[in-house]
Order: C-alpha cells, then structure tokens, then sequence
DNA sequence: ATGAAAGCGCTAACAG
DNA sequence: CTGTTAGCGCTTTCAT
C-alpha cells in the first residue's frame, strides 16, 4: 500500500506527498489500516480525491462548498475522482472545523401524536432542501430527561432547535438562551420567547369557538380536554369567553369542563361526554382539545341516541386526516403545520447563514373549518 | 502566530496551567475571540475545563466516557470544573476523532403516516438510553431524493441506518452495502436482505386474513388497498390465500381489488367501497390496508344501510388510535411498532460497539385482533 | 485560480 | 492513574 502511494504521490502531489508516505509507510499506515478494518469500513478522504484528481486537498473542498471558484476544468478533474472513489464528506469534519454543523435539532413531547407530524414533515423537508438535517428529540413528558437531551443537542452544535411545546424548566431555558444557537419555539405564542417563535394563541382559539357556540345558540356548553398546557390554555379561552356570553354550562357557576390524562384517545372522548352528560343533563355543546377525542363524543353520541349536530354541537382540534370523513363530519379548528414547519426552517437557515430574520414572531393563526357536527 | 504557538506546543500542560494565561494573552486569544465573535458563540472546551481542573485534556475525556479510571478527587475537580465553565462537549469532534458518531438515521417515506410513528419513537427513546441520537430522513416517495440523501446520511458517519421500507434503486442498496454502515430494514422480511432485518411477512398478513374470513364463511371478499408496495404485499397474500379456498369476489375470476393512491384517506375508503359494489354487490368481506380506509368503509357502509358486520365484515390495518372506539369496534391487524424501534436500536448499539448481532433476522410477527366489525 | 499551512475539539495510543 | 503526543478529515487563511 505504501509503494503504490508514493507512486501516486510523486506524480500528483510533488514533495510533500513524498514526504507524507515516507514518514507513514511504517508504522503509521498500518495502524491507520488496523483503525479501518477495526471499524469495518474504509471511506475516502479528501486526499484520496486530490491526490487522483492532482489538485490540494482543499481544492476539492472548493468544488464542493465553493464550485464558482474553481475552473472547470480543474472542477471536472476532481468531480471525476470524486465518482472514481465514491467519496462523501465526512460532514463531522467539516462540521467541526467550519462550526457549521448543518443540523438542525427538533424538540417534540413525543413524535407519535398526530398534531406534530405535519409541521416535522414540512420542517425536515426544508431543510433538506438547505442541505440541513434534522436530529430529532423527545422530551417525553419527563422534565428529568430534558437536560440530558439538552446536552445531547447542545453537543452537536446544531445550527438551530425548534422546540415544539416543551422545555419547562427555567434552568433550560436558561442554558438554551446563553448557548448561543438560534432556538425557534412552535405551537404557541409564548409573551417571553427565548429567541424566535412561530404558532398561533390557544387562548384566542378557545375564544372563537366559544363564540361560534354563542352565535348558533348554544348556551350550555361543555369542554374536553387533554392534560398539556396549551389545551388547558384552549381551554381557559373558551371559558372566559363563555362566561362573557353569559352561556352556563352547569348552572351559573360556569362551562362544564372535564379533564382527562394526555395522550387522549377516543375512549377518553367517550367516557368524558358521559361524565358531562351527568353532570349536566342539558348540554348542548362540546369543545374538545384533540380530534380524537371528538370523534369518542360522536361515537358516545351515538351510542346513546343524542343526535349530532341537532341536539349536540361538537368541535374539535386538529383536523385530522378522519376528520372530514365521519359521519357527521368533524367542526374542527385546523393550524397550518407545515407552514410552521417551513416558516420555523427557514428563520434557522437564515440565522445559520448570517442573514437577519426580520419577523422574530410569527403568529400563523387557526382557521374553524364548520362540518356537519354543527 | 507560529511564534505563540510554537510556545504553547513547547510548555504543553505541565507549566501549562500556570503559564497558559501569560502565553495567551497575546494574540492568540484574540484570535480566539474573534473566532468565536464571528460564530457568535463562546463554548467551552476540554482545554479550558482541563486548566481550571489543573489536569490533561485527555482526563476530562475519561471523566466524561471511561469515569472509572480516573481517581475519584481528580473526577471531583474535573466535574467541578465542567459545572463551572457550564461545558458541554462538541460531539461533532468526538466523533470525529473516535470515528463513533452516536447518531443513528432513520429513513421513512414520509413519518406524516401514522403507521411507523411508534416505531420511531420508540426508536429514538431506547437510542437515547444508550446515548446515540436519531437523525431522520424522508426520503418522501421519490427515488430521485434518495442519492441526496444517502449522501446526507453516509455524510454523517452513523452508527447505523434504519431503513423502513424504501431505497428502491439498486444503486442505492448497492451504497449502503459498501458503506459498511450496520443497516436494519425494518416492517419488511425481504428475501435480499441489505444486512440485519427486523419485520413481518405481508403475504402471511393477507393469508391470514383471507382465511379469517373464509373461518367466518365469508364467500365474497374485496380488497381496497394503497398504492404502496407492502400493502400490495398484503393483498397479493390475501388474493392467493381466496383463490385456494375458493372464495370468489366478482364471481371466478377471483377477488374484487381496489387500488387507491397513497397516503390512504377515509374519503378513498369511501368511495373505494363504493366502486367494489358496483362490481361486486354480493360482497360479504372487505379487507383494507389501513384502519383509515378501514373506517371509510365503515362510514360509507353506514351511510348506506348496510350493517357490519352482519352484511358486511370489515378488517383494517395498523389498529390506530380510533380504531378500538369506533362503532362498531374495527378488527384490525397489529404490529407490535416500539418493539421493530426497539429491536432495531438494540441491533444497532450493538454493532456499534463492536458486539456481534445473533439474529440478525427477526420476525416479529403480528395480530390479528378481533372486534365488532367483523 | 490554486496551493501550503494550520487547526477546529476531541480521544486513541503510548509512556510513565 | 495521568500526561504527552499525534491526528481524525475537513476548511480557513494566507500566500502566490
């Protein structure tokens, strides 16, 4: 192996590839053979393609990140070895040296609810498109695990963190803020953002569907709601709301509101219309957090011959492929998720790059698409 | 500059703590600043963590990934000193340097399909127990993106690849294989396996549904089913298993088949019902590659009177959320999806660290779970 | 337009 | 148990 590169060596890359396999046809080529084969593979470097294409490692470095300064006739010397020896960057090296790590780290509760998966989509599409990658993180729930996931994104200086709803804990907001890396929060529109922010207000949602209720004369309405905050927050909206229309769900003291533990499924959506249904036997109205617990309160509905829209009003939160399906189909309030996803790439591309974002805050709002279920 | 550095090189760490300061406050520091003004972050390093424990580099290394064999006061100094300086080690250069990147990708179609979503997060969380992370790559349906991003991923040096059920081009596979990266395809039992494999058979899913039915004396069945390559699987299983027991949808010629595009909705459920009917309105059976078009059978069969399962029985797959609290409850197929996330991240780490996978092939099976509308 | 040199921050290898 | 040395593979900087 030794000899063949010094051939290779001396015609391309003159005294110093000389230099370099004398000093290494000994011990130091074996040990770097030994560390290849210890880790099964043996990928080409950037001096394999220079020393092919007869140009400075760097050159080659150039073609890739800087091909306008190279002349093409050197450009297709190199992009030719390139193929010749199947190389790919080791981007952990360019990563480090350049402190541009290209990778952008998404924080979210947990993948397997439906509600982030459009807005994780569109934003690893787009940055994909910016050749950025996304390494994904769960927070889980658990606050105990989010400083070491914090240290595990931290550590891969990423060129962003786009938060989805989470990151109680003051300590790591703090660290978040003094890392330095441009941070994205989503989902919501928090009055002390970290840094950047793009969602909409839960508060406001709870209002307009309250006033939706109001305004088809419903007056005694009820609520079902996941255990987060941001539905709590919905939630809150839709009772001071409420209280201002002067609607009682319950009598005077107020909007009937049961609360049932997140993640929420259909069956929590069924058992909470009946737990309204006994504590207020006149409801005639429901504003539920997710979809899914909707389409429980249809199917309870039916079950129990309450008709739906006619003497039940039921909305929803999501707008969830099944949504519109249903029968009767789904009033829901729908958010643009990929175009938070898209929106939060590209302000973390832009600061990654050194451009200003001029809109820090971006409030995408909600729409209440009406179906039949009022 | 070569001046100042030939100094440090020369003290090195054993005057270093004492001197490193008189050595850098010229312009080697300044340097440094900028460096870090211009990326518009200050990290600290294991050098700085190392003089403010008045210990190597290399110690505060073995802190971090070998604690016990550091003396336990060094250990003490040294997490102090980490506490202090709030370091947080660059694994980008880690990784570099021990060729382990602790990241792992992930390939899906597309993760907006419910389908491979605990798969991924269960994925994520045991990667995470071991102190690897996940990058994700959608390789969206397109082969066209599926170079790029091969690119992206090998790039990246990971510890892994896992694969859910795409990579289609010949090419593709053939890069994977030569990268010598540990691979694990995933929701699949392919006969040419890349490397490890941790799935489920689709023909016996179609088999076993088809004599579910024929158990149930259903003579008339139809298939609706996305166009994907797996649920095609599925029902060319299904359409097999029929034609041998004789069941015949739209008379001799064999099963009643409706293909409809991918991703699979509740409205293509509907109206996929619709279309067998006309072809077939004796059918008595319908099997669908997802619960979606599984509930837009369902809702379509309600909507014309049609009772399941008394005329008609209905089977699903993927038993998603909703599909237990549906009236009437789905019969669904099951796959376990954390234990493919967990099984698959198990095989990975292992490999990683140089372990040797015994079972490099696992077959987890599936369920066929029974409810009301069948 | 291209090359030479240096070094990002870490850890492996060896020495003691 | 701890320190010294070297270098992972790339890109930046400076020189030509």
């Amino acid at each position: 192996m030794g000899a063949v590169n010094v051939n290779v060596n001396i015609d391309r890359y003159r005294l110093q590839a000389r230099r370099f396999d004398i000093v290494n046809s000994s011990r130091h080529t074996v040990a770097m053979a030994a560390a290849r084969a210890r880790r099964g593979t043996r990928h080409a470097t950037v001096v394999d393609v220079a020393r092919i294409a007869g140009v400075a490692p760097n050159t080659v470095s150039r073609v890739l990140n800087n091909p306008a300064q190279v002349a093409e006739a050197t450009r297709d010397r190199v992009l030719d070895a390139i193929r010749k020896t199947g190389y790919v960057p080791n981007l952990l090296a360019g990563g480090l040296r350049s402190a541009r790590s290209r990778l952008v780290a998404a924080v979210v509760p947990t993948i397997a609810g439906p509600v982030f998966l459009e807005a994780i989509e569109a934003l690893t599409d787009a940055l994909d498109e910016h050749g950025y990658q996304l390494i994904l993180g769960q927070s889980g729930y658990k606050t105990s695990r989010e400083d070491a996931l914090l240290d595990a994104i931290i550590g891969r200086r990423p060129a962003g963190i786009v938060l989805t709803g989470v990151m109680h804990s003051a300590e790591a907001r703090r660290r978040l803020a003094a890392s330095g890396i441009p941070i994205v929060e989503t989902w919501d529109l928090t009055r002390t953002p970290i840094d950047m922010v793009v969602g909409f207000s839960h508060e406001a949602i709870g209002e307009a569907v309250a006033e939706f209720f109001h305004r088809r004369k419903r007056r005694r309405p009820g609520v079902i709601t996941g255990d987060d905050e941001r539905a709590a927050r919905r939630t809150s909206g839709f009772v001071r709301a409420a209280a201002r229309l002067e609607m009682k769900g319950r009598g005077p003291a107020g909007t009937a509101v049961k609360t049932v533990p997140a993640p929420t499924t259909l069956a929590s959506g069924r058992s909470g219309l009946a737990e309204l249904l006994a504590r207020e036997p006149k409801l005639d109205a429901v504003f539920c957090s997710s979809d899914l617990l909707a389409l429980g309160v249809l199917t309870e509905a039916h079950a129990r011959g309450i008709r739906v829209p006619h003497d039940l009003a039921v909305v929803g939160f999501g707008n969830l492929p099944f949504s519109a399906g249903v029968i009767p189909s789904l009033t829901t309030v729908h958010v643009d998720g990929p175009r938070i996803g898209r929106i939060a790439a590209s302000m973390v591309v832009a600061r990654s790059e050194g451009r200003k974002v001029d809109e820090p805050v971006v409030d995408v709002g909600f729409s209440l698409v009406e179906r039949g279920s009022t």
